[in-house]
DNA sequence: GCCCAGGTGGGTA
DNA sequence: TACCCACATGGG
């Protein structure tokens, strides 16, 4: 079966299954910026923690953020883990921001390679956080490429020659048609069957997607 | 107590 | 370029 195919159609088999996952779970760009840089190698349920917290505090805008000190944002986002660095990088990310005033819809309009260049540029976004923000933030066209992506398509045996993250994701762009709602539900399902995964490997009931499980096979719930 | 989660930056060979 | 490692909390 040709990729694109094969693409399509495990997408059609999560959708199907999982139905709209309606992502990100963010009520504004900017929180989904923020919890872009939060949710690096954490747990969801913690940044949403880290989110209450900035949000009860009032600290949940780039001006807010641009004013605290790193250790009081660094407080507040506690519960997200690696909070020093976080606190660090939300200071980059707004940093950043303020450039252009805070003015997202200006961003937006502006040309996605170009955006990316400079999101790549600032301290603690690296290529999927700053894909994350273009896709899920900018409404722009790119497909994110995360650790669940590389470990279910490895054992579906889909994978590019070189194992980097900018080949995985012309993998996907070049065998998709370019549209941004179809990469937002692409990326959301894969993470929804990534997070199912068995943690005991030796029971394993078909959804368990770690390396050295004999039983793995696409079959979602 | 142990393992892991929607990564990134910095240092070393 | 290709590895290592630090960064840290909370749930299963």
């Amino acid at each position: 079966m040709p990729k694109q195919k094969q693409l399509l159609s495990i997408y059609s088999r999560l959708f199907e299954c999982y139905g709209p996952q309606h992502w990100w779970p963010g009520e504004t760009p900017f929180e989904v910026m923020a919890g872009a840089i939060l949710t690096q190698s954490a747990a969801w349920s913690n940044v949403e923690k880290a989110i209450n917290n900035l949000k009860a505090a009032n600290a949940l805008s780039a001006l807010t953020l641009r004013k605290l000190a790193i250790k009081d944002i660094a407080t507040l986002i506690r519960p997200s883990g690696y909070y020093n660095a976080k606190a660090k990088k939300l200071k980059a990310l707004v940093n950043w921001l303020g450039r252009y005033d805070d003015d997202i819809p200006r961003l937006a309009a502006r040309d996605t390679a170009g955006l990316r260049k400079e999101l790549l540029a600032v301290h603690g976004i690296g290529p999927e956080t700053a894909d994350s923000i273009l896709l899920y933030a900018l409404d722009k066209p790119v497909f994110v490429i995360d650790a669940y992506t590389r470990r279910i398509f490895t054992r579906l045996g889909i994978k590019p020659e070189k194992d980097t993250y900018d080949e995985w994701q012309k993998l996907f762009m070049n065998s998709l048609s370019v549209d941004r709602r179809l990469f937002n539900e692409y990326h959301a399902l894969i993470v929804r069957l990534g997070k199912k995964q068995c943690r005991k490997v030796q029971k394993c009931e078909g959804c368990c997607l770690k390396e050295g499980c004999p039983d793995y096979t696409l079959k979602l719930r």
